[in-house]
DNA sequence: GGGTTCGCTTGACGACCGTCATTGAGATGT
DNA sequence: ACATCTCAATGACGGTCGTCAAGCGAACCC
C-alpha cells in the first residue's frame, strides 16, 4: 500500500470528514497530534471493552465494527469507509467502547488523543454540531435496520444489504443499468449483518441466482454481478401501486 | 390532569433535560417562545414524514415514537419518558421526521420553534454538546437493540424489555426484591417493540407465569408483579460461569 | 339492554429458518 | 505434491415462531 495522504491537509478523505469544518490552524493541530497506523485485514484497532483514549480516523480502506455474543458468535453492526472518525461517542460519554473494530480491507488510521479533540470542541462549536449530525445519521441508520429486521424476511434483508454494498462501492461511478463489485465481507459476516446464518444467506443466494436477479463468482464467490438494480430493489422496496 | 410546571424554570423535568445547561436569560428565550400542550392517550404529536418545525420537550406522560410498515402494522421504536426532548434530529438534519410520535399517556409537552434551537445552539456550545451526548446513548441503545433481536430468543427478549419498563418507572424507589407496576403499553406494542406477534408474547406471557416468574393481572391483565428480578433478569443475562 | 368493537387468549397448522453434518473448492505452508 | 485449514454449498431434520381461526371479556355507543 503506498503512503498516500501524508497529513491531514493532503488527506484524500479530508472532504468527508467532520474536521472540514475547522480552519488550517486548527487542522495542524490535528496534523501534529495523530499517529498514523496501518491494518492488514484481521487486525484489530480496539475491542469492546477498552477504554477510549481518544477517536480513530479512517483514510483508506474499510473497518469493521463488531459485538460478540456470550458463544463467541460475531454481529458485524457497521462498516466504516474512509473518511469516518471511530470512538468519538466512547469519547463523548466517557464510557468504554461498546463494540470492537477491525480492519477488513487493508486500511490506513490516524489516532487522535482526547485531549486535542476535546479542546477542539471547546474552541470551534461548529466541530460538535457536525458530529452530531453524524449521530444523528447513524441513529437514522440503526432505527431503520432494527425496522427491517422486525419486518422483512430474509430474501428481503440481504437484498437490501446487497444494495447498500453495491451503492456505497459505486458511490460516483453511476452506472443506471447493472453493477459489479468484489465484496469485501465473508458470508458469515453479511449473515450477522442480516441477523441470520451463513447457511440460510447461501440457500438465499441461490435462489437469488436461479432466479437470475444476481450472480456470484470469482474467488470464495465473492465478485457480485447485478443486471438489473431495480429487480434488486424490487425484492425489498414493495411496489407501490397507487 | 393539573396545570403543573407552567413555565420551563418550575417545570419538573427541567433537569433531566439537554436545556439545563442553559443560563437563566437563555432559559427565558424559551420560556417565551415555547408552546404548551396536552394530549390525551392516543393523540398524535407529529407524524412520520412531516417537516420539522422545531422540538418537542416532553413534560409528564409518555410519548411513543412509532414507524408504519406498508400494510398499516405499527412498530414501537422508542418510550419517551418526561426531560426528553423529541425531534432535534430532524431539526438537525434537515429532514423530515423519521417516525411518528403518540401520547400513550395523558402528556405534557412544549414546542419550540427551530428558530430558538438554531439561536441557542450557536450562543451556546454546550448545548450542542448535550444533545450530541444523549444521541451516542441512543446509538448505544439501539445498537444494543439490534444485537438482542439477532442472538436472543423472543422468550429472553421479552424478559429483557419487562426488566426495562420496571426500571423505567421504579427508578428511584428502589425495591431490591420484586416489583409492581402497570404496564403502560399494550400486548401488541410489547411485540412490536421486540420485533415478533401478539400471539407469541400472550405465549410467552402464560409459560412465565406458569413457571412463578412473573403474574399479569389487572384490567387488559396490565398489572405486572415480578416477585423476585433477578430470576426475570437471568432470562436475558445467561449466568457467567467465570 | 343489546350490539359492536377492540384487544387478549388459545388452539391447530405449517413454513421458514436455525442446527448439525458432509462435501468440495481454494489458499497456504512444508 | 500433499497435508491442512478455512470458507462456501448443500442436504436432512426439527423447532420455533408466524399465520389463521375461533372464542372471550371489557368498554363503548346507540
Amino acid at each position: 500500500m503506498p503512503a498516500i495522504g501524508t497529513n491531514c491537509f493532503t488527506c484524500q478523505a479530508r472532504h468527508r470528514t467532520e474536521w472540514c469544518v475547522l480552519s488550517d490552524d486548527e487542522l495542524r493541530l490535528i496534523d501534529d497530534n495523530r499517529v498514523g497506523r496501518e491494518l492488514l485485514p484481521g487486525e484489530v484497532l480496539f475491542n469492546e471493552g477498552d477504554d477510549c483514549r481518544g477517536v480513530y480516523c479512517v483514510e483508506s480502506g474499510l473497518i469493521g465494527l463488531r459485538k460478540y455474543d456470550a458463544e463467541g458468535n460475531s454481529i458485524l453492526l457497521h462498516l466504516s469507509m474512509p473518511g469516518e472518525t471511530l470512538g468519538y461517542r466512547a469519547l463523548l460519554t466517557d464510557t468504554d467502547f461498546k463494540a470492537s473494530a477491525e480492519a477488513l480491507e487493508p486500511s490506513r488510521v490516524c489516532f487522535i488523543g482526547h485531549r486535542t479533540v476535546r479542546s477542539l470542541l471547546e474552541q470551534n462549536p461548529a466541530l460538535g454540531l457536525r458530529f452530531l449530525k453524524r449521530a444523528s445519521n447513524e441513529l437514522e441508520e440503526a432505527e431503520e435496520k432494527i425496522f427491517h429486521n422486525v419486518t422483512l424476511s430474509v430474501r428481503a434483508r440481504f437484498a437490501h444489504l446487497l444494495a447498500v454494498l453495491i451503492d456505497r462501492t459505486l458511490s460516483e461511478t453511476d452506472e443506471t443499468a447493472g453493477a459489479e463489485i468484489r465484496l469485501p465481507i465473508s458470508r458469515t459476516d453479511m449473515a450477522s449483518m442480516i441477523g441470520t446464518t451463513p447457511e440460510s444467506v447461501s440457500r438465499t443466494i441461490r435462489k437469488l441466482e436461479d432466479e437470475g436477479i444476481v450472480r456470484f463468482s470469482g474467488a470464495g464467490g465473492r465478485t457480485l454481478t447485478v443486471p438489473d438494480l431495480d429487480t434488486l430493489a424490487n425484492e425489498f422496496e414493495p411496489q407501490e401501486y397507487l
